[in-house]
DNA sequence: ATGCATTTGTCCGTATGTATG
DNA sequence: TCATACATACGGACAAATGCA
């Protein structure tokens, strides 16, 4: 059972009626963001870690990320990472 | 207002149309050497000063000092500091 | 000559940015 | 989408050269 660093386990990309790999990718990271198991301010695993966790090239999960960036869920600071920057939404 | 040793302002980086940090610093400092605002023979701030007056990293800055040493504008000394070498072009 | 502070030189590890095939 | 390579950037550590007390 793959997971990540929160512990979580990992869909298997493709089976899950995701067409693209770094949507699904996107998809899964934002739901932690938007549950609030991600806080803001907290940086994601570096680009080369969510690649190894993910079982996916690098440029697969920047586009993942940049993804994330276009939804206004984080901000990669060049040489420091990528961090969290919207609060789970009220309900 | 981030001013340099010559109580110049320093102008934010990455909101100038310059795409690389330590480019934008040598180009600035580039300016000020060739106006004659740095006279030839007089030392630059320390890479340390300078990292601290930019808010870059030392290597950043070092980076930007290579660039200007390629241009032929300053010489660096080990132990002593760096230093103008060029006068401005005269028109 | 000794120690100390300053400054450039070098290296390491990590991370993001860009480009190519 | 993968794989690779390189550039840029951050942060820290230590070495080497200089100058001064």
């Amino acid at each position: 059972m793959r997971t990540d660093d929160l512990g979580q386990e990992l869909p298997e990309i493709n089976s899950d009626g995701e067409a693209l790999v770094y949507m699904a990718i996107a998809d899964f990271v934002a739901g932690q963001i938007e549950r609030g198991e991600r806080a803001v301010g907290s940086r994601l695993p570096s680009e080369l870690d969510l690649s190894n966790m993910w079982g996916v090239a690098r440029m697969t999960v920047r586009r993942a990320i940049r993804e994330l960036r276009e939804r206004g869920l984080v901000n990669a600071v060049h040489g420091k990472g990528t961090f969290v920057t919207r609060p789970a939404p009220e309900e």
